[in-house]
Formats: C-alpha cells, structure tokens, sequence
DNA sequence: AGTATAAATCAACAATAATTGATGTGTCAA
DNA sequence: TTGACACATCAATTATTGTTGATTTATACT
C-alpha cells in the first residue's frame, strides 16, 4: 500500500477542503461521469470546474478517461480508503487484542 | 449526531489540510497536552502554534481547558468520528444488507 | 505591588488558492 | 477543411491562509 506521509495526507485533504469539490466526489460516487454532466449539477463556469477537477485529480483522488470529445471522471477507491485510513488512526480508541497491524494507535 | 453539512465538512478538511495541523492531532492521539509540550515538539514559533490550534479548535477537532498557567489541548474523537463517516461514504463499495442507517451509499 | 511565565491576539506582510474571461487543443461531422 | 463542441490552460485579479514579531491577557509566585 501507499505510504501516506504527513504531506501527501495533508494535500489530500487539501483537495477535500472545498464544498465544490466535495460536490463533484458526491456526484462520482455513482460512477463516472462526463465534465458535461458535473456543469449542469454545479452551476459552475466551465474553467472552474475544470480547474476543481484537476485539483482532484493532482491528490489522487479521481482519474480521468477521454472518450471521443468527452472526458469521464471516476473516484479513485484506493485513495479515499488510505484517507479513510489515516483519520482512523487519528481518533483515539479502545482496541480489541492483537492490535491491527499498522495501527498507529498506543505506540 | 450532528449533520455533516458540505459546507462544515470541507471546513474540517481544510482543518486537516495542514502538515504542522496534522502533527499536532498525531501529538494529542495519546491524550492532551498543553501548548508548552507541543512546543518543543514542534519547532514552531508560539503564535503560530496558537494559530494552528485555533484553526483546529474552530473546526471542532480539539477543545482547550485551562488549568492555572496552562492551557490543555484534547481531540474530540466524535468529529473525527463524523468525518471518518463521511470519507467511508465517499468510496463506493459493497455493502452487507440491510444498509447501514444514514449510509450515502447507493441512493 | 512587581515580576515571570503560558498562551492568545494583533497588525503587517508573504504565500497560496480560487475565480473569471479569453484562448488553445483535440475530436467529430458536414 | 471548416465549423461546432467538449474540455484544458493561461494570465490577471481577488480572496483566503500562513508567518512573524510585538503586544496583551491571565495566572502564579514572592
């Protein structure tokens, strides 16, 4: 698995930090879908959506696909669970024994 | 449980968006600390540390107690809880039935 | 009271991020 | 090959964040 550094987490969750963006996951989580279907659900200019897109897409957390003139966008699982992962280790929290391995709680 | 908004989520996000942020949630994990600890740690001038608390304490990731001449910072392991919901609900994914209550998944 | 310590706040500045409108690029269809 | 469409990129501007050093507030000790 990917080792998620203190950076790379922190610009993850910088491309989190956005309600656009967070709009954009929400509307991807269902599958993927053409820029052309994210305008008419954000009211966006089409360069700002472009520019939230690429944000999303420089943290790893979407990739893109062109198909004719279009261009799809899919959520990347793998990057959400690796964050999903770090804010598990962040909350303290009663461990069943053995610990998990790679738990970073209780050290 | 308190509704998790976009608008309040991208807040806590961009909270989390910050490597010197992230080190001090990583420092309170084993319970809290006051500033003066967190200090040495991290070779941060104390407003900036002061900065970085406030920024996290407004988003609602710690709470402050004074105690005499100390101020003691804690995590609040809830919105961490919130959070780690709403990223679990970001990644599709199977699910056993019945669905979880207030799942996102699949609507 | 007077001094020292812990931490918050403030004002000035620096650095990053977001928005906008214009322009560029690739693709298709006539 | 021209025009239209889907999208990316760019340059200029604005908005938001982060840093620094100085000042302030609160508490404690003598």
């Amino acid at each position: 698995m990917k080792v998620a550094t203190v950076d790379r987490v922190a610009r993850q969750f910088q491309a989190l930090s956005d309600p656009t963006r967070l709009e954009l996951l929400v509307r991807l989580r269902k599958g993927e879908r053409c820029v052309c279907d994210l305008m008419d659900v954000l009211d966006a200019a089409q360069s700002r959506l472009s520019f939230h897109l690429k944000v999303l897409k420089e943290a790893g957390l979407v990739t893109d696909r062109r198909d004719g003139r279009w261009v799809y966008y899919t959520l990347v699982p793998e990057t959400i669970a690796e964050i999903r992962e770090y804010v598990e280790d962040l909350a303290p929290r009663f461990r069943a024994l053995p610990m998990a391995k790679g738990s970073a709680c209780c050290d």
